[in-house]
DNA sequence: TTTAGCACTCCTAGCATGCGAGTGCTAAAT
DNA sequence: ATTTAGCACTCGCATGCTAGGAGTGCTAAA
């Protein structure tokens, strides 16, 4: 068990090396007002740091830093809440304000106030469409070839596509398949839809619509939405601030990785509830290495729905950034809630 | 007036140049196979070209690396069309291959392609929208309070908007809305709805339609639709790889700028006709000073709707990229005009 | 007109040097 | 028994020097 002096000693170690990114020495230390110790003393308490695998030196004869370990113990113990300043909350109040309905602006407009507050990068993985159900189908005859379909979901989503009609097929079908699909389809999930059309509603088209094959594909064709969630991105070049990312060769790992889309989802998809921190290698990604990764889920009702997330250095500024994004996520929970749960 | 040998001499340099990035002296230029001059010769010969300003060395004892003029001569005289390998042809004609009626997606995947062609950062310039005329309208209720409104216009751009509903609508009220907005303002320039909405429309919904104040508000901001066109962009982060840009702060700064939207959309909003090159400060702007842009505009029908760019180090490989924005531009229109002109 | 030769310039890589910030250890002070 | 002062030592980094290489311009000969 570390005792109170190594705990101090440690504490502000690392807040230092967060501001400043520089190995931070017992002489420097021993000056800090906190401290009321000698440089020589200190030696001896980092020292015993280092050897339980808290701090480490980049050279013989550096300063220390922080290790791996050292951030995790910082992060579970060491931090308490950080006070945000009324401007930074009115600025996280704001992207609930205005009257805004589409989910997809209020999460876009979340991770961009998340990277400018933090400015760290944020990501956020959108709510979950494969729990979605749908709300209400509609079918909007564009010409007599062409007709855009509309798909509202319980979560506020709406979607629309083009498709072609069937030739020569009359309104008053058109209004029968809207009326079957919604009367057999609203209120189930989307990942069922397709099943329930081609069991249940394949019967009804057969029996009351004209020229019901091309018009069941087209449906299918419709209601194959894309089962991932989506990302969005916020401050995608914020990290080119980082003293840490000053080598071009990181940055565009990194870059590359946030681009691909794919690798993040993964690494967004499987989060914990509430709030959680993964540091360096703990992501098990090698390019993630040198990255820390601060994940906070929010929901709709009771129901965890999509997860928000900051990318910075290991070098992050922990406590402020798990305020905010605890402030964030909070709200993002009871404006989606309050918005689309029923 | 260049001599033939001043010419030919300038095409090695910037051939060189484009494919190594060092500047290249008379030894290295004597040894190629093109040119059968000893180094002296050559030495004189560039020591007019770098008279004549069309190369200019990097310190007094160096090689010589094209300068802005040289770059413009180089363009404007010395390049013929590239050959596009066949595979590189198959990927062009695969953005229109798959059967996609949505305009955006056909965008996106031109910007992709784009860019991965070319290795550089491609950005698309969405279709005008401002020219775009109502071609449909329709409101689809979704609870009390809240309907989803579809827009459709005569390109097949799509749009789909939340609006509150004034409180207590009845159905049939709802529908005439429909009808009067269809009767009276199909076929208009998305522009002028507002307009029109004000002046003439009002007057019918206050004859017919209770509540009419608070129903006219929100179609008024339904039909707000943002009249910038999008940019659609493509490797991003090619960049990167690119030896003039290992600097992180030139990156930065130039990666801020394409971030920012508003300045690559003024760059892009007006160009001219047909292919375009702008190098360094010909862009007249001090971020795109180390950098060329190239731009070919796309066409519906006979009319200018877009453009397609490639931004990279003005040490571009111009005749390849030529070539391939040549091919995508014309295919981009021939597809647009297919699905979309009538 | 072209080319060979030569003196000169400038960049770069490599190496020595000194300084500063840091360390560990020991012995004295508290 | 702790804490501290002192000291020798280490390492990184900035500085300056040097040699080598690639290039240039100029002059005089081919």
């Amino acid at each position: 068990m570390l005792t109170d002096r190594q705990l101090l000693i440690l504490q502000v170690v690392i807040d230092d090396f967060i501001r400043s990114a520089h190995p931070i020495g017992s002489r420097s230390l021993a000056k800090k007002e906190k401290i009321s110790l000698s440089s020589a003393t200190i030696r001896n308490e980092m020292a015993d740091l280092e050897e339980l695998g808290f701090i480490e030196k980049t050279h013989t004869s550096s300063g220390r830093v922080p290790s791996e370990k050292g951030y995790r113990f910082y992060v579970d113990h060491l931090i308490s809440p950080e006070k945000i300043a009324l401007q930074e909350l009115q600025k996280i109040k704001s992207i609930f304000n205005e009257k805004i309905y589409e989910l997809e602006k209020i999460i876009q407009n979340s991770a961009s106030v998340l990277s400018e507050l933090t400015k760290y990068t944020a990501v956020v993985l959108g709510p979950t469409v494969k729990e979605n159900k749908l709300s209400k189908f509609q079918i909007l005859p564009l010409n007599e070839e062409t007709a855009v379909a509309i798909i509202v979901t319980n979560t506020g989503h709406i979607e629309h596509k083009l498709f072609s009609l069937p030739k020569s097929i009359n309104k008053s079908d058109l209004e029968k398949t809207v009326n079957i699909l919604n009367h057999r389809l609203v209120g189930n999930p989307l990942v069922n839809l397709q099943e329930k059309l081609f069991k249940e509603v394949a019967i009804l088209f057969k029996e009351h619509i004209d020229n019901y094959d091309f018009m069941i594909q087209s449906v299918a064709d419709v209601l194959n939405i894309p089962l991932h969630e989506k990302l969005y991105y916020g401050g995608k070049i914020n990290m080119l601030k980082q003293p840490e990312f000053q080598d071009i060769e990181k940055v565009h790992e990194i870059m590359n990785f946030l681009e691909e889309e794919s690798g993040f989802y993964h690494l967004l998809k499987e989060t914990p509830f509430g709030i959680n921190v993964k540091i360096g290698t703990e992501n098990n990604l090698t390019v993630m290495d040198n990255c820390s990764l601060i994940t906070a889920t929010y929901n709709i009702g009771q129901e965890q729905v999509g997860t928000i997330a900051i990318l910075g250095p290991k070098r992050m500024h922990y406590s402020r950034v798990i305020s905010i994004m605890n402030l964030l996520s909070n709200d993002l929970s009871n404006a989606l809630s309050k918005l689309y749960s029923q």
